[in-house]
DNA sequence: TTGCTCCTCACGTCACGTGAGGTGGC
DNA sequence: TTGCTCCTCACGTCACGTGAGGTGGC
């Protein structure tokens, strides 16, 4: 589980602070409505995970577009959303590709984003992002 | 093609405003920044269709909430993708489902957002929102 | 003319960042 | 003690909604 180096609670926060290139207070104040909460220690006070500060940046890149924390808090859950959705569609791509190449005499195409064409062969992956795999309607029979 | 209804430019500003339950200032103002722009008469006045009406009340909404104008286009944009994305794992999902169900004793389930368990019959569409079409990991062959 | 349209400018309000001020525990 | 932590309160700035003021064409 390497994954955890970046949940880690590491800095204290005026490091954390620093590192996110913000004033403590602002820090607080994004912890108070719940927009980036670290971990307290037993004596209650913080400490940030590089995760946080990732979401820290987002959140001063965001901010310096004029968006509103209500708004920001909004943006980083559809951006998850929209995250996952695009995985869940990858993996369905690569699974009816490999359905349809069973076929007999099956073979299936996607299309890239800049309109190229890509012939797949069993198993593979698609990799580009927005790549399209094109299927047969269900309805039709043929 | 019925959708033009909700396209035509019907209302003018004094009316879309009572309509969206707004200040037609506060259209304008929508209208300069790109957040909602009506169609214009050939003498440049604004003609509202029921889709800007229907926009311009999911602006106020989030607005309601505290999210500035920015933000909320920042929103209305992935929630665009989110819906489109949504469609395509439906899709996906009936595709799959119905290449499944057509090998030899083939069976496919779906799993709805209750945790219910639906059984699926060749060519079903996947209705319910958020149902997730379980099928084999293509790498596993038996 | 009346009632709409267009525009710009200005004011009040609210959200947010930043700092002061005072506390307490390693 | 020093330097951190915690908190609340307040001020300045900016975004936004609303209105005034003046224009022009059905």
């Amino acid at each position: 589980m390497d994954e955890n180096v970046v949940e880690t609670p590491l800095f204290a926060i005026t490091a954390a602070a620093e590192l996110a290139g913000m004033h403590p207070q602002t820090l607080r104040q994004y912890d108070r409505i719940g927009l980036v909460s670290p971990t307290r220690t037993a004596g209650k006070s913080r400490r940030y995970s590089m995760r946080d500060i990732i979401q820290l940046r987002e959140v001063a890149r965001l901010g310096a577009e004029g968006i509103s924390l209500e708004g920001i808090r909004r943006i980083l859950e559809l951006e998850n959303e929209v995250t996952s959705l695009r995985q869940r569609v990858r993996d369905l791509e690569t699974a009816l590709a490999d359905e349809l190449i069973k076929r007999p005499g099956g073979r299936v195409f996607a299309a890239g984003a800049e309109g190229d064409v890509i012939s797949l062969r069993a198993g593979a992956r698609i990799r580009r992002r927005n790549a399209v795999v094109l299927w047969q309607p269900p309805q039709l029979e043929d």
